[in-house]
RNA sequence: GGGCGAUUAACUCAGUGGUAGAGUGCUUCCUUCACACGGAAGAAGUCGGGGGUUCGAAUCCCUCAUCGCCCA
């Protein structure tokens, strides 16, 4: 054997062994009637790279499923990867940018089609990554979430993704659970798509507070009051205004009203009076009302707050509450409108809905930017505006040492960016379709409530609950084109009227086609629409609508088209044709898709069900659904963990998982969280690639500590990649003793000597601990006890006693401990297998033949009742302390290392006699030190204490005197202070009514021996100072 | 502003009622026939401050301070 593990070449060779092995197909190594075991990998973005959360999330899941597979369960732990729409559509859109190409330069069936190429490039990626990682996931089912969709090279080879995604939206639909509307929704100006209120992150930016006033309408006064605490007036002045304070002077153009707390009482005099925004031609300024509402904060700012309903979420609330009109100020791409009524007719028509002259149905036509802004960008706007409120007096002034200027002031301001775009994200009203979250929510509240799943760390059910007790209507239409595009086809709605065919011919001549097509309300405003899997089944929808229309309108062909202004044109030709020749088949009804997609979390909501093959009744299903565990990060909770939970409830009414095992985050050196968009991802192929993907593993599940972030540290992969090389080397040891190439019988092996009993006993306590801390989802309980395990116990102690037994005359007791290190040896390998995969299949295939691969071995169930020895056990343990003691003395005095001293027994009680007589062998070449004699302490000696027995290594001469009396009176008055404490805890009465009784009887157990380990070096001590 | 969490050895972190632990680093010694990615022996913490509950508190409660995260 090398010295070293060589991870490089190995890792690779195991994972083909594993791979053509099938090892870890579904259902591999499962006993008879094993019980299903399934994790369902979080998918990630098959455009993207791994980094060290994945590397931690896979890690885990990956102890779990090796855990599980090696106990004979039916494991399945099924991979795939996500669509990711905007991201996904970003890295196709940045690869054309690279040759001056646009995704606009080419059709939607173009664009997506390269997305599919892309996918197809970029996938393999993820899979080779979780298989350097060692990840057992079972890739003969991988999966993805637009699996089938149109454009799909690969549809078919995978669960039709595309088809289940389709399916939950029409039965949502058709449940009423889904429905459209015009929403403020987070608009992302750069990619031009409604976003989440999941994916907006608020960042505190540096931004201003403009002070303005708004004049009073028609020159009108009121007394201006501000007290201070007391109720003392501290300002009294006549105002023609209310001052308002705002961060986006920009969407004062849209304002509808200006609010103020009811319970100010500064403005109550002007409540439901007008006032005048100062913005825009002075000969068309608008007026709007002054109105009272809860949400303004008399504290902050002036205490009175512009309403702007269509360009801010808090004033939306407002201006639905007060019936306030919305209007919109920008466009798709967040500058200021250009389109729609021009300014002057627009504030006219805003006039008279203030005053309550007209109806403000539909104000999307009405347009309130200036001309001369139209078209400019938010922020240039926002220059003019305050250029021209200041110009016109019409800021509130402060003092300086200039005199007065316009009050400004610099202040943090929390401001929405798009997490993909990283740009500012304005909120816009646009028609979206939204899921009734609210009406869903409550089976997903249920399930974790009763305890159907359960979240850990518990603390993160918390978090769980109270989003989705406060939850808000999930907006799932994207603007974007790589995605599921929504199946919702629209047509005009077309009405009869009073329309007769007079003739009764059930044909329609020109005069006829006039009176129907030009009377009032034919068209109806808004497009009718249709929700089906495909268009086939729509059709008959639309077909149906048309019933009521004279024949032959009523027979017109459902046809379809790309879009609204494309059926205006399909229909008008229909209808000239129709005229021209009579003949009904040229009458067409176009319809045209909703051309948005579904948010990729829809899809991924169904991850559980559809990788398994839903809505078909699959086997897989049926085995593996619900799932036993889901391992993520508590960054998705609500992303997608309680939509999971959401939508599995909803469809099938059972929950997706049950247990959500929820971890921290991975932090970069500094404690930031790694993101693409920081630029801090750690790759973690270079840290396996410098240290092996055991050693990445091992340090991943040490510091897995519930619910805590985890700093990753090379120095601590590199402790862990030592940690290997010490497992290896125990093997190689064991190699050069004949360990490998003695018999052996199977089973555990039967021992005699208190060496091999105990560490049997030893293995059997291990293996509890960690089944133990793997049940309760203590990665890194398990992988600590392990380490403790493998190098404080086997290799420091076990090899080490055994080397005098390996290269001793006693053949039978020679052969007894290599059977018991091979033994322990192997239970090494296989309790170590879920967190170092690699090392320990390479050794378990090199160090013997084997029925199978490690990766399938059995995990064993030894007990510790069965294995531990408590004679065996105290004799080691005593022997460990003669040895420690010994090896202390001697570096404390500076005895030469390679030097084997004589030792002479002072005192020993029989128990300490039996244990010297049984290891003498290994206490001698261990401690270094010669057969002992028994008799009197010599002259000048060092002296050993150990329970129940006292030795004296006489060195005079070697040895400082005044340096062992020091280190004896420091052990003597450690033992002696120790002593104190546990006598003033047994002397007081209550500690010994109130504590356990085992409690008592250790304490009284700890103090003999405390006072009997006192007395030992005091003895020791007046020897030695007879000396000096 | 609301919520959650953290504060333990020089550093990174375990440890939820019974004598303070790990990895790395540090000091001294050892190239002893598994391993220098090693061995042996050490030094090192008033467990953030204060108060309380308890026979007993790093651990439970209160409070303060500092830091972090999430939400507004």
């Amino acid at each position: 054997m090398d010295k070293n593990f060589g991870a490089a070449e190995a890792e690779a060779r195991i994972a083909r062994l594993w791979e053509e092995a099938g090892a870890f197909r579904a259902g591999a190594n499962a006993k008879p009637g094993g019980q299903p075991f399934s994790i369902v990998i979080p998918p990630p973005n098959v455009t993207g790279s791994l980094h060290m959360g994945h590397a931690f999330n896979n890690t885990l899941q990956d102890i779990l499923t090796r855990w599980h597979r090696m106990k004979g369960d039916d494991v399945l732990w099924q991979p795939g990867t996500d669509h990711a729409g905007i991201a996904t559509q970003m890295v196709v859109e940045r690869e054309l940018a690279k040759s001056n190409r646009r995704r606009t330069d080419f059709t939607r069936e173009e664009f997506v089609s390269l997305v599919w190429q892309q996918k197809q490039r970029s996938r393999g990626n993820i899979k080779a990554q979780l298989d350097r990682l060692g990840a057992s996931c079972d890739w003969s089912r991988e999966a993805f979430t637009m699996g089938g969709a149109p454009g799909d090279p690969e549809a078919g080879q995978g669960p039709d993704f595309h088809d289940a995604v389709l399916k939950v939206f029409v039965d949502l639909y058709d449940r009423g659970l889904i429905y459209r509307g015009k929403r403020l929704v987070n608009w992302d100006p750069h990619f031009e798509t409604a976003i989440s209120d999941l994916e907006v992150e608020n960042r505190e930016v540096q931004g201003h507070m403009w002070h303005f006033k708004y004049p009073l309408a028609n020159g009108a006064t009121y007394d201006y009051v501000e007290r201070d605490a007391d109720g003392n007036v501290t300002l009294r002045e006549t105002r023609d205004y209310i001052a308002i304070a705002t961060t986006r002077p920009e969407t004062m153009l849209g304002d509808g009203a200006v609010a103020v707390h009811p319970s100010d009482a500064r403005y109550a005099p002007i409540i439901g009076q007008l006032c005048e925004i100062p913005v825009g031609p002075k000969a068309h300024r608008r007026l709007i009302p002054i109105i009272a509402d809860e949400y303004p904060d008399p504290a902050f700012g002036s205490g009175a707050v512009k309403i702007t309903g269509a360009h801010d979420f808090n004033d939306y609330a407002v201006a639905n509450r007060h019936d306030i009109p919305l209007y919109a100020l920008m466009d798709t791409k967040a500058r200021m409108r250009a389109d729609g009524l021009p300014y002057e007719e627009s504030a006219l028509i805003a006039g008279q809905i203030a005053r309550g002259e007209r109806e403000a149905s539909d104000v999307s036509q009405i347009n309130l930017v200036p001309d001369e802004m139209r078209g400019l960008d938010r922020l240039e706007a926002r220059r003019l505006v305050v250029s021209q409120i200041e110009s016109e007096g019409l800021a509130v002034l402060t003092d300086s040492a200039d005199g007065p200027v316009p009050h400004v002031e610099s202040k943090k301001i929390m401001q929405p960016f798009g997490d993909r775009s990283g740009v500012v994200i304005e909120p816009m009203l646009t028609d979206q379709w939204f899921v009734d979250t609210a009406r869903i929510v409550g089976p997903a509240i249920d399930a974790v409530r009763d305890g159907r799943t359960r979240i850990l760390p518990e603390r993160d059910a918390k978090t769980y609950f109270h989003w989705l007790e406060n939850i808000e209507p999930w907006c799932i239409s994207r603007q974007l084109w790589w995605g599921h595009r929504i199946p919702v086809w629209y047509g005009f709605d077309l009405n009869p009227g009073t329309f007769r065919d007079e003739t009764g011919d059930d044909a329609l001549d020109e005069i006829e086609l006039g009176d129907l097509l030009l009377q009032e309300g034919f068209v109806g405003p808004e497009p009718r629409h249709h929700c089906a899997a495909d268009f086939a089944a729509v059709a008959d929808r639309f077909a149906g609508d048309l019933a009521g229309l004279p024949t032959p309108l009523n027979h017109a062909r459902v046809v379809e088209v790309a879009g609204a202004e494309a059926a205006e044109d399909a229909f008008a030709q229909g209808l000239a044709d129709y005229n021209l020749t009579q003949d009904p088949t040229r009458l067409v009804y176009p319809v045209w898709r909703d051309a948005d997609v579904l948010d990729t979390w829809f899809s991924s909501g169904l991850w559980p069900l559809g990788t398994l093959g839903w809505p078909n009744d699959t086997p897989e299903l049926a085995r593996y659904f619900p799932t036993s565990v889901l391992v993520t990060g508590f960054d998705i909770i609500f992303f997608w963990v309680a939509r999971m939970m959401m939508m599995q409830l909803a469809l099938v009414n059972e929950v997706p998982f049950k247990t959500v095992y929820v971890h921290a985050l991975v932090r970069d050196e500094k404690g930031k969280k790694m993101s693409k968009s920081l630029g801090n991802v750690l790759d973690p192929l270079d840290l396996i690639d410098e240290f092996g993907a055991d050693a990445v593993r091992f340090t991943l599940a040490a510091m897995a500590a519930m619910g805590r972030d985890l700093r990753l540290s090379t120095a601590r992969i590199q402790g862990y990649r030592n940690f290997g090389t010490k497992l290896w080397n125990a093997h190689r040891f064991a190699e050069m003793n004949g360990v490998f190439a003695a018999p052996r019988a199977p089973g555990i092996p039967q021992a005699t000597a208190p060496v091999n009993r105990w560490i049997l006993g030893e293995t059997a306590r291990i293996r509890e601990e960690v089944d133990a801390a793997l049940d309760s989802f203590r990665f890194d309980g398990a992988a600590q006890s392990l380490h403790a395990f493998v190098w404080g116990v086997v290799c420091d102690w076990y090899v080490e006693f055994s080397k005098p037994l390996l290269s001793g005359t006693d053949e039978a007791l020679k052969r007894e401990t290599q059977q018991v290190m091979a033994w322990v040896l192997d239970q090494c390998l296989i309790l170590m297998h879920p967190f170092m995969p690699f090392i320990t299949e390479d050794l378990w295939g090199s160090t013997a033949s084997r029925a199978k691969l490690l990766v399938h071995a059995d995990w064993p169930t030894y007990a510790v009742a069965d294995l531990v020895d408590p004679a065996a056990e105290a004799e080691m343990r005593w022997t460990i302390a003669l040895i420690e003691g010994v090896r202390s003395a001697r570096a404390q005095l500076n005895v030469p290392a390679g030097l084997t001293v004589p030792v002479v027994m002072v005192e020993a009680d029989a128990p300490a006699r039996a244990a010297l007589a049984r290891n003498g062998a290994l206490i001698q070449r261990l401690a270094r030190i010669e057969v002992p004699t028994e008799g009197a302490a010599p002259r000048g000696s060092l002296t050993v204490a150990t329970p129940g027995a006292t030795f004296a290594l006489p060195l005079e001469g070697l040895i400082d005197i005044a340096a062992e009396i020091a280190r004896m009176t420091k052990g003597a008055d450690k033992a002696a202070k120790e002593a104190a404490s546990l006598r003033a805890r047994l002397a007081n009465p209550r500690f010994v009514a109130s504590a356990a009784e085992e409690v008592v009887e250790e304490t009284r157990e700890a103090l003999a021996a405390r006072e009997a380990e006192e007395a030992q070096l005091r003895a020791a001590l007046a020897r030695l100072s007879e000396l000096s």
